[in-house]
DNA sequence: GCCGTTTTCGGCCCGACTGTTTTCAGTCG
């Protein structure tokens, strides 16, 4: 896959709608910025579909229509969007940088261009340290200032946050609020409701009868760097950590469309919105309003049909309740309109999706006979407090030296410490494993007759990141053939923000390891999030099984199984798809039959 | 420039907050 094309497309683009703005045409900056929000988590390559359906392939891409179509093709014919080039000649700043800079937007830019000439971050720092901004029309001193703060903040170079750094703080926040006597409810919406794995803000929204309160309090909390905006019923503030959180007061009866607004996606939310006007009724933060009708509070005359609950909002516009997981706008809205007669049969509907309580034991988890931090016993005692019904105790193998990897007669010896352990047990099994490593070969570095002594193998590649894809592809692939494989561990190797995924064909690995019934992992570990939704969802409907495991090291980390369930989620995974939701018995059954 | 649960033409999501202004443009989510 050659996805550089899809991200120059992707901020040329994006760039062209800042142009359009500038230029005050109108309608094009939404085509265009959403012509790029659709192309940015595409899995193919641009280059590759115009190849091979040309022109007309291009426009069954969401958004692309016979004009931007036509773009991309100039684009890969030249290597340039002549269009853009003179865009660019006409305003030649530094876009993206300067559209980087918190508060600053088109207008503004080009506004500094014209007036002053600036064109990078250094020109700008320059005129707002010399005080030449405030002098500009519709600028003046705060303004300047904001913009040297931002500058300040763009330095810092902060962007997402993985969601299991954000995730432990905003459910701090929402204890904190929730304990006020001014606010009946506080909940972190947004990115983070929907579990997206890396977080740009917090959005917290609560009920509340004296908002100006809420205000003051949450303006004044002590992670409080800067306040960005406070208003009545809306603040936005920047965290110490250097993210930026928002707080938003409902009253009660608005806070199911509250809840739902705030949660997002913006394009779900859009799609929403498209679908209430349908209907002749207006979607938005405090309801869902008829067009005609009473004078209730909030829609400026129009009734109020809607708005307490989320459930109430979707099903007033004729949809299925959607869990905020899915709301991506990759299709559940479509799933999620309620089944007309003609209808009935026809469609899939939403998926029912995997629940945290359907997950019946943690089959990649690491004891200290290879450096983890907890005994076998005591990784077992946390599993069994968790009510899982087993554990899978895989620890590193020998070709991982730094990792304390096991040999043979290691694993032996273990064994027997598990099997004693097992005696005492009623109605818990701990279950022996490895995580073996592939090497470079695609061979397992433990030998057969070990490995037919286990309960199961994972699999992984540890080593020799950076392989072409064709090679990385044929070591994975002679891995998942190999009868004693069972689990594949994080199958492609990334680790957020900081290392990419392996060049892998993924399409062929997914259909390698349908053929050899090869089980696909969910890690669960923050960082990895391996497979991430995209690819469970591919691999959901390539038929292939999948295992969500935290590779736990400690006994805690067995609690991130909750981020593995949300990425299964979100990938649309459903109990049948994720094999550790069997029983003990029946996975047993399974591992000893499933390979193919 | 895109797109069709009335449309192949005529619409296009919606509101809060800020800072600069005397009524609103720009930015953000």
């Amino acid at each position: 896959m050659n996805l550089m094309i899809n991200a120059k497309i992707v901020k040329i683009f994006y760039q062209m709608a800042e142009y359009f703005t500038m230029q005050d045409v109108a309608f094009k900056p939404q085509a265009y910025s959403r012509a790029a929000r659709f192309i940015e988590p595409m899995e193919e390559d641009l280059e590759e579909v115009y190849k091979e359906g040309g022109l007309k392939a291009l426009m069954e891409v969401e958004g692309i229509g016979q004009g931007l179509a036509e773009k991309i093709e100039e684009y890969i014919k030249t290597g340039k969007i002549e269009e853009y080039e003179k865009q660019k000649k006409e305003c030649p700043v530094d876009l993206e940088a300067l559209a980087g800079i918190e508060g600053l937007g088109p207008k503004m830019i080009k506004t500094l261009y014209e007036k002053l000439g600036i064109k990078t971050l250094k020109d700008l720092e320059k005129a707002a340290k010399t005080g030449k901004i405030h002098d500009l029309p519709r600028f003046g001193k705060k303004v300047e200032q904001n913009i040297l703060r931002g500058i300040e903040f763009s330095k810092s170079g902060q962007g997402r946050f993985t969601l299991g750094m954000i995730l432990p703080i905003a459910r701090r926040f929402e204890q904190r609020l929730g304990e006020l006597d001014s606010i009946s409810q506080a909940i972190a919406a947004g990115s983070i409701r929907r579990m997206k794995e890396t977080v740009g803000d917090i959005d917290i929204l609560v009920i509340s009868n004296n908002s100006s309160k809420v205000m003051d309090y949450f303006c004044s909390m002590a992670e409080v760097e800067k306040i960005i905006a406070k208003g009545e019923t809306k603040s936005s503030v920047r965290l110490d950590l250097g993210l930026d959180a928002d707080i938003r007061v409902v009253p009660k009866e608005s806070f199911g469309a509250a809840l739902q607004y705030f949660t997002g996606s913006k394009d779900h939310n859009i799609s929403l919105r498209k679908i209430a006007q349908g209907k002749g009724l207006k979607l938005n933060e405090y309801g869902v309003f008829s067009a005609k009708g009473g004078s209730a509070s909030g829609g400026k005359g129009k009734k109020q049909i809607a708005g307490k609950t989320e459930e109430e909002v979707y099903k007033a516009l004729g949809l299925e309740y959607v869990p905020p997981e899915l709301r991506e706008n990759t299709g559940e809205i479509e799933a999620a309109f309620l089944r007309q007669r003609a209808d009935q049969g026809k469609r899939d509907g939403l998926p029912r999706l995997i629940e945290l309580e359907d997950i019946k034991g943690d089959l990649h988890c690491h004891s200290d006979w290879d450096g983890g931090e907890n005994s076998i016993s005591e990784m077992a005692q946390a599993a069994g407090n968790m009510s899982y019904q087993y554990i899978g105790i895989s620890d590193h193998t020998k070709f991982l030296r730094i990792e304390n990897g096991l040999d043979e007669k290691q694993i032996a010896r273990r064994n027997k410490e598990i099997d004693k352990l097992n005696a005492k047990f009623k109605n818990f099994r701990i279950l022996k494993g490895v995580e073996a490593n592939i090497l470079n070969d695609g061979t397992i570095d433990i030998e057969d007759e070990t490995l037919a002594s286990l309960d199961y193998v994972i699999a992984g590649i540890h080593s020799t990141f950076k392989m072409k894809k064709g090679e990385m592809t044929e070591r994975m692939i002679r891995a998942m053939k190999n009868p004693h494989v069972d689990i594949i561990s994080h199958p492609t190797g990334r680790l957020i923000g900081r290392r990419d995924e392996y060049q892998l064909d993924f399409e062929k690995i997914l259909k390698v390891a349908k053929e050899t019934g090869t089980v696909l992992e969910i890690n669960s570990y923050p960082d990895r999030l391996d497979l991430n939704d995209r690819n469970i969802r591919r691999a959901k409907e390539a038929g292939v099984r999948m295992i969500i495991n935290t590779d736990s090291h400690h006994r805690a980390q067995l609690g991130l199984m909750e981020y593995g369930v949300a990425q299964a989620r979100r990938g649309w995974a459903e109990k049948k798809d994720i094999i550790n939701t069997m029983g003990y018995e029946e996975l047993i059954k399974f591992l000893k039959t499933h390979k193919k």
